[in-house]
DNA sequence: GAGCACTCCGTACGGCGTACGGTACACCGT
DNA sequence: ACGGTGTACCGTACGCCGTACGGAGTGCTC
């Protein structure tokens, strides 16, 4: 099974199931919003890799194939977790121009990605059209609505950003991960890395790398990564400035 | 096993085999470098997720075990891989200025990973030390250099642009993977997709998706990823420009 | 010719998603 | 109270996966 991507299954079966309707318990409690936060809790902590129907079912106190009355397939319960999660992103009304929006609009994201690592896992093309895939839309809209814009320059300048935040965030996520996930903080990284390095680097070949890397690991290790997002978002908002004073 | 993420085996080793210190012919003509290359065409032609150590022997003609004599296990493999095509970037001496250098950088990392879509599900955090990554970051730094930008600044600058295209171009790449992967194009996705979300959704509740969601639809289909990709770029690269400008 | 190092790989273990078919419970009409 | 029926639950099994282990075959060195 392909979890890195999505709508698999029967649309007509996976929207009544994102749209919730007919969620009814079964005798042992179970139920569609049980098994997704289930999920949820055990990709958050344990990564995508670690989700599986029966660590799910085991969680649950229940078989592994009982699941299955409630959700047709793992690819389909994925698509549950993104839209549920997806309506937990910070959605406050803010009295400030577009670019005060817009940045929160890319924090949140940075902020949803840092709870939910495994959502930059999963694929966005032709994604769950769920209610809350719908409402962070709209919202999101909103940032660059009143600015003058065409409906279809709103529409690409927020994909603009949001692909900014998902590459970004990545790093940041991962960079943050990556002690944990190694045991091993970036320092004692570095000092097992360094001499290898060192045996088969000729600063000669590449003068560039050499003189940069070492200026930027002096700086911040391997790179602070919040500060990189911060610092190339304000680019990006710079350049859309740019572009919006142009109209 | 977690393919997903990187430098799970011994340092020592993963070095001397990125550096192909010691890539001798087996009796049966295995080596690193054919077994990195069939794993690279399985990876392109059919997912990360079709890619199986099984797999891979079995279209070398060779047993599975056998490819552990070469290399540690599937994790060093696919660093190995990693490395191999971030050699076959494009790498020209250009004549221009920062900005056709930054933006050739950009395409040149689309296409690569448009070629190898199986790198955006690869983690980069700790990456691979391999000579090509060396040289790719080496002549990327170079889109910067000479522009009396600080080093830390070069590096943080290349570090927006990467992080932009890996975004932008997980889009692009998902968006025309996805009409292969489910046999469906985009237009016939809508047409099952857009019945069945007029019955849950309610435009009133959500004007901004309603009304911007009409206009990009009925301009691009789900979206045209590569004008949005150029778009977004041309707005960063404002944005960077901007910033140089006033140093 | 003996010993040895190294390549190759058959088998097996514990995991995975899920198809299939059976069991047992809850509720219905009578 | 009772039989009938739909559905919730789940045991088992199949074909995948990565890889540990130990054995077999090959070719080189003394």
């Amino acid at each position: 099974m392909a979890v890195e991507h999505t709508g698999t299954g029967d649309p007509t079966r996976s929207m009544a199931l994102l749209w919730r309707a007919a969620d009814r318990e079964g005798r042992s409690g179970l139920s569609v919003d049980r098994i997704v936060a289930t999920a949820i809790e055990i990709a958050d902590t344990d990564g995508l890799g670690a989700l599986s129907m029966r660590r799910v079912a085991e969680r649950l106190g229940v078989g592994a194939m009982s699941l299955y009355t409630y959700v047709p397939g793992k690819g389909e319960l994925v698509d549950l977790m993104i839209d549920q999660v997806l309506g937990e992103i910070d959605r406050p009304a803010l009295p400030g121009g577009w670019r005060a929006k817009l940045e929160h609009v890319a924090r949140a994201n940075l902020a949803l990605y840092r709870a939910h690592p495994w959502l930059l896992q999963v694929g966005t093309a032709r994604p769950p059209m769920g209610p809350n895939l719908l409402a962070k839309y709209d919202y999101e809209l909103g940032a660059l609505d009143g600015t003058g814009l065409s409906d279809v320059d709103i529409d690409t300048l927020l994909t603009a950003v949001l692909a900014y935040v998902t590459g970004a965030g990545q790093a940041a996520v991962e960079a943050a991960q990556a002690p944990a996930r190694s045991g091993m903080s970036d320092d004692q990284w570095w000092e097992v890395q360094g001499p290898l390095l060192e045996k088969v680097f000729d600063p000669q070949r590449f003068p560039l790398a050499a003189r940069v890397g070492a200026a930027a690991g002096e700086a911040y290790g391997l790179g602070d990564p919040d500060r990189a997002f911060d610092f190339g978002l304000q680019r990006l908002l710079d350049g859309i400035e740019a572009f919006i004073g142009k109209r």
